[in-house]
DNA sequence: CAGAAAACTGTACTGCGGGTACAGGAGGGG
DNA sequence: CCCCTCCTGTACCCGCAGTACAGTTTTCTG
């Protein structure tokens, strides 16, 4: 009973770590009941099939990041009240969680998942977009709070400037593994940073006359 | 001798489709042949294995890519001297050819390799990290070029700020194809070229006394 | 137009991996 | 004591990557 969460856990753990490497195609079930130690016969009892596993896998990993968004953002709007500056100090909290990835981030399952849509039924690829329109959500509300105090300075769509937040982290996560430099992540929340700074944030200085 | 070539190409077509809906772990051999009415004793004349049809469809793509981000800013070249106003009008290009696409973009093959990256030999990502590093060279020199016209408002890193572009490519890549939504790559870079605009561009207006 | 080289086809085989089927066993809880 | 959960073991089918190699057609070249 209480046994059987826990294998079931540790398949979900080795497969996580194998498909952001090799992909869903590239992970074979035998790689993963052999490192989790485990006979086929067990993994089928816990997942009728690969896609079984990759709607747990994908929904486990959704449910992950959305908790960690919660607590980096509600850890930010306890330090301040003021809607900008708690949706800029929790970009910088987030980029320093993701600096400190010992091996960079090990890549989204969200996005494996888009790189795979024809191979997994309607219910995983609706799973997967809904993921994506909580991101929206999620930002787009802390935008809004942002733009009923501060004026943009250029004309934006929320929604739009809310997508770019999932962008830059998607993208991010692409280029940090590509090049094999962890930081670059961190440092592309920091230049998004940026941009929010500077959209909503009143000029300083006076313009060169 | 002519004819080998179009068979190649015809394959390297049908295969990129492929494995940009399915990876390269989700695409079979046996579909690519059916799909070209080919023969497997074909199919291993031209390409020793999987793994060199992975280098050569990837070494296409990044080719091609290339093509198309000169003609483009190219075109934006021939159009105004100011590095500033060809960098944003080259965005503007990019994002209306962007949205001109039918059916979305089909995919970056460097994302799907990244997400892949182990099942392919050292060569295949070497190919891809440099691909990366090859946008950071050819933004970072337009945004050079802007700098020494036009001071930023914040200090940035100019390869940051390169690499930002590709982010927000790659991301909005996702995104799009996620969201089932052809549309939101080509906004996100109108959203790049809004940051592009506010960073480099003197303040029209004074600020609100 | 001949001959060579290129571009294939056909057949037959190995071995791995996904998936099915089903029988049975260990261990804890009621 | 029995049942339910959580597995193990065995045996099998099929699709697919990859090998081997002999033979055939097409195409270029001299």
């Amino acid at each position: 009973m209480r046994k059987g969460e826990e294998t079931r856990t540790r398949i979900l753990d080795v497969a996580e770590a194998a498909v952001l490497q090799k992909g869903f195609g590239g992970t074979s079930i035998e790689e993963l009941i052999a490192e989790t130690g485990i006979t086929k016969s067990g993994f089928f009892y816990h997942f009728r099939d690969k896609n079984e596993l990759a709607k747990a896998l994908l929904n486990r990993y959704i449910q992950n990041d959305e908790r960690i968004y919660d607590e980096i953002f509600s850890r930010a709007r306890d330090l301040t009240d003021d809607p900008l500056q708690s949706f800029l100090l929790g970009l910088k909290l987030l980029s320093e969680l993701l600096s400190d990835l010992p091996n960079g981030h090990p890549g989204c399952l969200v996005a494996t998942v888009c790189y795979y849509e024809r191979l997994f039924d309607r219910e995983i690829q609706e799973t997967n977009r809904n993921a994506v329109l909580a991101w929206r959500r999620r930002f787009g509300r802390m935008l809004r709070d942002i733009m009923e105090v501060y004026p943009p300075r250029e004309p934006v769509n929320v929604d739009q400037l809310a997508d770019m937040v999932s962008s830059v982290l998607e993208g991010g996560i692409v280029l940090s593994k590509t090049l094999k430099e962890p930081n670059t992540l961190a440092e592309q929340v920091l230049m998004l940073r940026t941009f929010v700074k500077m959209l909503f944030l009143p000029v300083a200085e006076m313009p060169r006359a």
